[in-house]
DNA sequence: ATAACTTACGGTAGACGTAAGCATC
DNA sequence: GATGCTTACGTCTACCGTAAGTTAT
């Protein structure tokens, strides 16, 4: 058995059974792939694949368990390079962060600076995809963490931790008749058009629902993949809008109604690893600057699962379950940032 | 990286880091070993041992974390030769069980003779050594199963699970006086003189609690590291013996008393296997055949851990964790037997 | 002085790639 | 006929073992 034949084996299963494909990707010839999968098979005396002629069409039953096996193995192995490159005075390192456009615009930056602050040799790689590709990504070992609001907690693969729960507020232009109510109703605000995220979309569903539970129907004019276009459109005057507090910014030219926060049912943001996957540690660090009571030592032992490692205790577990809510956490940092000033 | 190398590594490292000696372990040249933990300590970027000059006194701090990830790495690798062997047709296969004399002697004789009725093809391998050297093997991967009264639970790289609960009893010769009383006390136990396990052994602490916790003090004539020999001398007339309920057999020259299994507090015998560790499928029947209520899919699941494999539920977990009492379950099987006949 | 690791060096097995062969679609 | 896996074959890397060199105990 060596490592190589593991890598084609697990490539040509996520391919689709395509050698060719496989050989590709792992930059080598498609016969050195075939040959070596029959070596392995050989000395396993296992067929992994089933072929029909000279053709793959899929695994046998010994091989899917066999893909499993062999999925956690190269894991290790890729645990091992992460581990030395922590200790690796060359590698300065590197760190890639798969999230949603909501997180990639409004909530990270600061944390991005402060970890960029922290770690001046690091060079992070954010990728802006949907909550799904994010997932995926990190299932794949492709990136390090990932971060969304949905999607991350489905699959087996992986580990998810609350960061923070938030709402969906209310925007409109500044002057508009709404800015001078004190806390609307959803009827005041069914009243007018609305600008909000696309149906698809980041909890936009809670949104409807609080509308439909008050028996309100909704002219939506206009949806739109991130707040930014929702909140362009609302300071145009096209109607009142809907986003994720998160969204909110000072210099924003339209204006969050007050009260707004509370019409809606709350969102959890949450950050995923792959289960058993040992991280270099300025990714726990990184989780840390962004949701501080996700404790690095701690994140790094629930995700390794308990091989190796003790489990955690029913305090340490409670510590990481705990969701904060984002206006608190956001109050926090501005009052650090005004100490420091 | 490649296989050989964490191999090398992992050796060196439970041989006290002596190449030398690791060397002859793996049948090799310590040239070798020392040019590919070099190699691989290159491409890591990383020292995992200290060396003085020429000579290796230990593990760096990366190293340390780096031989975990190594043996959870060849563990997996482990596991899919397991795996491939299960559905081999050319490897019969073979079990090897770490396991104390009580259970070597008393318990299992007709388990081995079920499963060896089971898998025909099966070559059981029973190893009798201490509770400490059964977990011991099983953490290193040299046995598959360990089954132990004491020991088991400790270590945290073992999945331990409840078979059976037992009670020491008193026996005593045919015609002895206390054979004549029902239920006798431990007041009138102490007044013969007394044969059992060593004290290092086997639950004894519990035996020499019930005295002291009755104010008793014992006259100990013989200590034995089994039963059998126990037996032996009780039959011989030295005095009376207090050894576990699973060691009274048939044909035994001592006769136990009535209701002396009260007197005591039960033990536990547990089997342990390798955390994270895959096993040939009849390894899990094994354990099933052993003790009904540890379900082969369950244990498997149990101690594959959660990478990969769904987590237990709450039923099932308290299925696994329910502690047949001995007695009950032999009558079972003797009721069973009986039907049979 | 000896035990023990490293370096040097030569032989060989095996991994890789090109090219041809041969099944499915 | 095109795609795609396997087999054949030559090249070359890299692993292994012997032996010499070097450094602590």
């Amino acid at each position: 058995v060596n490592v190589q034949q593991l890598r084609y084996i697990r490539e040509t299963a996520r391919r689709g059974f395509n050698l060719t494909e496989a050989a590709d990707a792992l930059h080598t010839s498609q016969s050195g792939i075939s040959k070596q999968i029959r070596l392995l098979e050989f000395e396993l005396g296992v067929e992994v694949f089933v072929r029909k002629g000279k053709r793959i069409l899929g695994l046998t039953r010994a091989g899917e368990g066999a893909v499993e096996v062999i999925e956690r193995a190269l894991l290790e192995i890729d645990n091992l390079k992460r581990h030395a490159a922590d200790y690796s005075v060359a590698d300065g390192g590197r760190l890639i962060v798969s999230t949603t456009h909501n997180q990639a615009r409004y909530t990270l930056p600061s944390v991005i600076e402060a970890f960029a602050r922290e770690f001046p040799t690091v060079q992070v790689e954010l990728r802006q995809v949907t909550a799904q590709q994010a997932a995926q990504s990190v299932l794949r070992g492709d990136s390090d963490v990932a971060i969304a609001t949905t999607a991350l907690a489905e699959a087996p693969g992986l580990v998810s931790f609350d960061c923070f729960s938030w709402r969906h507020v209310v925007v409109a232009p500044d002057g508009h008749p709404l800015t001078r109510t004190r806390a609307p109703s959803l009827a005041a605000i069914a009243a007018y058009p609305i600008i909000t995220y696309s149906p698809e979309f980041t909890g936009r569903s809670q949104i409807d629902a609080a509308f439909a539970g008050a028996g309100l129907t909704l002219d939506v004019r206009l949806t739109a993949m991130d707040a930014d276009v929702i909140k362009t459109y609302v300071a145009r005057g096209l109607g009142v809008g809907i986003v994720a507090e998160t969204a909110i910014e000072d210099g924003d030219y339209v204006k969050k109604l007050d009260g707004s926060d509370t019409l809606f049912a709350p969102s959890r943001t949450k950050v995923a690893l792959q289960r058993g996957a040992l991280l270099r540690s300025h990714a726990y660090r990184f989780i840390e600057l962004f949701a501080p009571h996700l404790r690095a030592s701690l994140v790094r032992r629930a995700s390794l699962g308990p091989v190796g490692a003790k489990p955690l205790t029913e305090e340490e577990r409670t510590l990481l379950s705990q969701t904060p809510d984002f206006t608190a956490l956001y109050r926090q940092a501005a009052a650090q940032k005004h100490a420091a000033a």
